[in-house]
DNA sequence: CACTATCGATAGTTACAGTATCCATATGCG
DNA sequence: CGCATATGGATACTGTAACTATCGATAGTG
């Protein structure tokens, strides 16, 4: 157990809490008090680890999740499984019917189910952004709808590129939890690239070949 | 007191704590005990239960975020505030330097200062994606970003139809702290959509007037 | 003038994700 | 052979974060 820890990082308390919460299956049994773990197990703590951390999930969702994977479950089940772990911290603050009323407008034309967690998620959304007095937005929303169409390509084909089942069931997990804050992180990048572009045009000479851009913001 | 509970919804002990912690000003008193509170206060505690609410802020960073809408800071360090604020949850996880050399890969060609948020939080997600054995997958990653663009552009727009710094930074603010949210409900949706397309093309004589896709997921 | 509400301070609660300690065993090295 | 070290399992404890509840003194209200 202490390779474990060792090739993970993780500590070794917090490996016996993970086979405590069920995110880790015990190791092959050789004795009463002793067990082997193989390579699965230390991608399996990476996983979990990666789940829990970029991925924002909690444990008991964490769970849900692995056990998906190791489920015979045909893949569009386990997509479903992770889209609803990734919207776990948006669901049940319930927008109001306004707010999915909206929503349903803007999805209009999309196959989806209405059961989709995002449509309920995107009220609640909705909802609180107009709350706090601002306007009502739907050139914003459409907008972010139709590059969230562009990412919904790249994830599916990142999947389809994966050969059998559980490779597949894998990276629809992993990619579902940290795609979001992939997103989130390169949205970051792109809102400044963007903002020195409109603001600060200095137009480079040679755009491939200079140096720093100038300091903005802070 | 009781007024500004009953038109938010926030439990009184709970707006009691927010003007403790700084997240709120104090009413104006009119005696020892007693203040009086405006529309102001109502439309703040809105915005903080969004941004602590479907935002994801911890209580310490709305409160640099509110302070920055309150400050006479330009509307492009507000900006720079919100973008931290944001990024707070994968800040500090350390991508290593490999993924950073990645990123900046990624990134070339983009008028970013090294000090972004999104770059060492791209960086950490990165690592942690394929640390779980995922392959390195830069197809995605570069499809992610350019949407990550689009929704820039519009998050900009966005902002520029504000007339007023106040108001400009309190939609930076909270479009800042919900788009992310915002745009994970809208990818949900758009991966039921294109993966039915995709799997299930039963073309609707009707696109307009069709009932209740198939279910999937679930 | 009794009653209810308010302010502010302090203390308590809940949920979550670990972390630490104990114990009885079991290797494995000297 | 025998003891130091590590293991698995159970249980208890810690720390953080975001509330939530109670209290005492005071102050408008009917």
């Amino acid at each position: 157990m202490s390779e474990l820890s060792a090739a993970t990082g993780a500590p070794i308390a917090t490996i016996k809490y993970y086979l405590r919460e069920g995110l880790l299956a015990p190791g092959e049994r050789t004795s009463p008090n002793q067990a082997n773990y193989g390579d699965a197990h230390v991608r399996r703590i990476r996983l979990v680890r990666a789940l829990l951390g970029p991925g924002g999930l909690d444990v008991a969702t964490a769970k849900d999740v692995v056990a998906a994977i190791d489920s015979d479950l045909p893949i569009n089940h386990v997509f479903g499984i992770a889209q609803r772990a990734a919207s776990v911290r948006l669901t049940g603050l319930g927008g109001d019917d306004e707010a999915l009323a909206r929503v349903d407008e803007l999805l209009a034309g999309l196959r989806i189910h209405p059961s989709n967690p995002g449509r309920e998620a995107a009220a609640a959304v909705i909802a609180a952004f107009e709350s706090t007095g601002q306007r009502h937005e739907p050139d914003w929303y459409r907008r972010s709808l139709e590059a969230a169409l562009v990412v919904a390509e790249a994830d599916l084909d990142m999947v389809e590129r994966r050969q059998g089942r559980d490779a597949q069931a894998e990276t629809v997990v992993v990619g579902t939890a940290l795609g979001d804050a992939l997103f989130a992180a390169l949205r970051r990048a792109a809102q400044e690239h963007v903002s020195t572009l409109r603001y600060e045009p200095v137009a480079p000479v040679e755009p491939d070949h200079r140096e720093h851009p100038d300091v903005r913001q802070h």
